[in-house]
DNA sequence: TTCTATTATCGTATATTTACGATGAACGAT
DNA sequence: ATCGTTCATCGTAAATATACGATAATAGAA
């Protein structure tokens, strides 16, 4: 994209738009909806709820993990996930400061 | 990116997932909160308070204005963007809904 | 140790995003 | 009608993201 500017804007700034990239897939969604619902949450389950190759869910779940929107624990050969509800939170209200208090047109 | 699937998924996460992209970047974070601070809403004045071309910046309002979290109005040569707070709000509360309930590590 | 199950990583092809200069389109003013 | 201002779009180069098969890594079981 020919040379990133990203680096140009508040450390704030790039933190909420990078959460929101790692939300930015409707598979990323779903495996948030997922982990929400289950009780279980190893990847295989998971894998099998998707559309996509084991691979392709693996890379997904690392997009989530590097900014903390969820977590893993390993279990024996098995990896479970979970969601980490304070990143979460602190997304949300990041957002709330986007709201239009004026209202211009 | 190989043909893509997200079309394989639920309408609702592929909103969701597309309103996310709209805030991955951190120029369009910017714009919003630049929108939220202002009265005005000309788009040479955003393009004055971020550091990039106004070609670009034109993109970024255009992603926004995609998925709705802005809309602009036409005054004389001048177009007037602001933020579509119906949207924004709606975007928050589907949030809400990938919160763990449980916990599960 | 060897086998099986589970998940991550590598390599790679293709699609999309980002960025900008150049140009075009719309409008008010002279 | 021409000019200056404002903004969008086009064309294009480079960076990233997406997807998957193949392979590596890890750990418990036989």
């Amino acid at each position: 994209m020919a040379v990133s500017k990203k680096e140009k804007f508040t450390q704030e700034d790039i933190w909420l738009a990078d959460v929101a990239k790692a939300l930015s897939h409707p598979a990323r969604i779903r495996i948030l909806k997922i982990l929400n619902n289950m009780s279980s949450c190893m990847v295989g389950n998971i894998v099998d709820q998707l559309p996509l190759a084991q691979a392709t869910v693996s890379q997904h779940l690392k997009e989530l993990k590097r900014v903390g929107l969820i977590k893993g624990e390993i279990d024996g050969p098995k990896i479970c996930y979970c969601v980490n509800n304070k990143n979460l939170i602190k997304a949300k209200n990041a957002l709330d400061k986007l709201y239009s208090k004026i209202g211009c047109c």
